[in-house]
DNA sequence: CATAATCCGTAACAAATGTTACACTCGTTC
DNA sequence: GAACGAGTGTAACATTTGTTACGGATTATG
């Protein structure tokens, strides 16, 4: 129930009184939540930061179809939702759930825009925060957008070292399992890909 | 040449004094383009506030192998780059081609930063279109990984009322023009749309 | 009027991905 | 050890989209 926040990025080298005391002043929820709890519903109103301060959570995206992949995983110290809050529509446009047993900070946006005001150090943290988020988004959409299913996985073991759940990774990548065993295979033959005890890694 | 930054949305109810005494202290630089010009290439350096005043212009994503789509298109009175500008990277994940001559005015981040610290109107305007821009990727990728392209056709429409240039809209849906005139031709089909004296458009 | 340029519809075929189904391996549990 | 579940490889087929090519319609331009 104990949460440190200035682990959380956003926080780096904030004024630590002053968000004690905004923080004190209106405090939020603590929320626990266990492995596989909807954190937030895609639709949802959203005028809070969510401060992630234990364990990890997902975020996917569903179609009114049930079609659904995996957009982003986060793990704490973190913070969900930081786009979403001053945002016209204030609604998550992903859904969160928790990867494992994990807890959140609930913040007002009020209390945030209080500090972001008084406090310049946190201020950049947060404009930095969004603003690489966008870049995430936008990178993202270039995969969907752009790339070959191919192209998609060789991006994903670049970024990740190592492609090791196909299950999950297929989400992530948004395709079928099948089309990605298929894909996968077919990389290895052209001697892109080798499997190591670990998964699969790019040859070199 | 002359250009009134004060009708951006950005610059809504902004402190005008303020506003002009950091521009005078730092201008920038006036920029005009005529109409098919590139404003800014995906990749390069993004050190500045790209404000048009005047015109359109749109951004496209390429790949590497060549592919591309129309992530978006802007009409002055508007700003550009806005969540490039602070991120970690600073990089334009797209390239900006002007769509009718324009003109911008190019301003440093460091002006605009002065400017949301001390005029709070600016700060909650600038907050607002970032996160604005965040919703608009997410719902650019919810239509890229999850939807068909029929969804995303009826989505367009529904959007802007009606279909009018297949050439131009092939681009913004990333597909090839032949797919997109043959799913249109189904949706006609099937009742979905109906060609108007316009363009195509819903049934009802 | 003749010509060229642009946009559109469409057909035939190729390539990529989805769907379904089944067998295999490896742990876990009883 | 038997039964089970999870993750995987793979095959056959369906569906979607890309590619290429061509002809028709419209409009600008000489």
């Amino acid at each position: 129930m104990y949460c440190d926040i200035f682990n959380v990025p956003l926080f780096d080298g904030g004024d630590r009184e002053l968000i004690e005391k905004v923080m004190a002043d209106s405090p939020g929820r603590y929320a626990s939540y266990r492995k596989g709890d909807i954190i937030a519903f895609q639709g949802a109103q959203c005028r809070s930061l969510y401060i992630l301060c234990d364990g990890s959570a997902y975020a996917k995206m569903v179609s009114e179809e049930g079609k659904e992949f995996t957009l982003d995983t986060l793990s704490a110290p973190e913070v969900l939702a930081s786009s979403f809050i001053f945002s016209t529509e204030k609604i998550f446009p992903v859904t969160i759930i928790a990867a494992s047993d994990c807890g959140l900070w609930i913040v007002g946006r009020d209390s945030l825009y209080r500090i972001i005001r008084k406090d310049e150090n946190v201020l950049r943290n947060y404009l930095k925060v969004i603003s690489d988020h966008s870049m995430f988004l936008s990178r993202r959409l270039n995969e969907f957008a752009l790339q070959t299913l191919s192209d998609r996985i060789v991006s994903y073991i670049k970024n990740n070292g190592v492609l090791q759940n196909l299950q999950d990774t297929a989400f992530i990548l948004g395709v079928a399992r099948p089309s990605l065993s298929r894909a996968v295979s077919q990389l290895v033959a052209q001697g892109v890909l080798r499997k190591s005890d670990d998964g699969y890694v790019m040859v070199q």
